[in-house]
DNA sequence: GCAATTCTATATCACTTGATCTAATTTGTC
DNA sequence: GACAAATTAGATCAAGTGATATAGAATTGC
């Protein structure tokens, strides 16, 4: 994806056009802007990543507590941020500067989302299943640390890592349960009950 | 900073030097390209975040403990990366895609950075201080959790947040040692050995 | 004070950009 | 098979790209 690599003025209606196999003024015809074909694409990842979501929460234990419910976010998130790399490179190219296509994103994909995570983090909040941290910061940290890695997956293969293999993808998902959803305070540091999956 | 801004290809020349206030031809009279200046920019940025990381690591307490040193460190990169948003923006244009430039950054810059982290977190490891956590796994964790707040600052702020304000940063540094460096299993939950800072 | 050097300004180079126009071709329907 | 609609292909547009050539203006060293 030409959006994903070099970001949207840097992607040239030609080098899209030669990656999808044909001439770069089909997508004046298909699309009526190089802006309309970003947007569609955006759409259509948006929608890719809430089904990798599903599919993965889907496979793993029912959540009975808030904590879980979060945990199971979590899990998800991480092994959709790994399937989906070119989606989180795409935000992070846009959300460096103010625009109206990130005005656009925000509005249409992003708040809703982030609403979805904050409303979890207080119900664990309001229970004291999770630790007394402010749902903003939880918001970036925990994106961030569930998508640099797979953003970055170059960088990180040039220091000698695989990110895209299975078992890096998983030890990654248990750390971030393991650090942002510890266990409660009263019961021992391991998180035990969600099952790691494939 | 334009190429924090947009990205290496998408950062005109002339849109550099209107920033600089000159014109575009000094730009290949004063480096020799457009790729020289780019070099050039990334050292000094680097150079400045060296000069940020140390500066807040003199106000906090002397660290004791391998775990100590850590939580020095990862409050000293949240606090340089909420002043340099430019440097992470600039990482993440450039690591979604192999190139010579990537090559060029981790050789000089990223790979000795993430070394001391790795090595910081294996003593904290191997005296059981910190949780068993795989260093490459900790290190896009950590990297991730601490620099999108402010790599994505215009979107936080459509969000209505504002990640420059002080108070953000002090509670994002607080939360990230709470989560990644709790206190030993045996002791309470609460980071207590350092102090917060403006 | 004046020449040598360094820096700045303007014009221009070949090339790439997103978009559009027009003609050729394929597709769908009877 | 015929005809209309949808799609594809090639040529071309003005605008913007990094780089260079050249001439003018400051600055420096003596």
């Amino acid at each position: 994806m030409e959006f994903a690599a070099h970001g949207f003025e840097a992607a040239s209606t030609r080098s899209i056009a030669a990656a999808a196999d044909t001439q770069q003024p089909q997508i004046n015809y298909h699309f009526e802007s190089k802006e309309a074909l970003w947007k569609a694409a955006l759409d259509h990842l948006f929608d890719r990543l809430d089904e990798s979501m599903r599919r993965h929460a889907a496979a793993l234990p029912a959540p009975v507590t808030a904590r879980d419910r979060l945990a199971v976010t979590v899990r998800s998130f991480v092994h959709a941020a790994a399937e989906l790399p070119e989606l989180n490179r795409i935000m992070v190219h846009e959300s460096t500067v103010p625009s109206d296509r990130l005005r656009w994103i925000v509005d249409r994909h992003t708040r809703p989302r982030f609403e979805l995570v904050a409303t979890e983090w207080r119900a664990a909040r309001a229970t004291g299943e999770v630790p007394p941290i402010d749902e903003s910061v939880l918001y970036y940290s925990l994106v961030g640390a569930a998508s640099l890695a797979y953003v970055n997956a170059p960088e990180a293969e040039l220091l000698g890592y695989n990110t895209l293999d299975p078992a890096f993808i998983v030890a990654h998902a248990d750390a971030l349960v393991l650090t942002f959803l510890p266990a409660p305070i009263s019961e021992p540091q391991r998180p035990v009950r969600e099952g790691t999956t494939t």
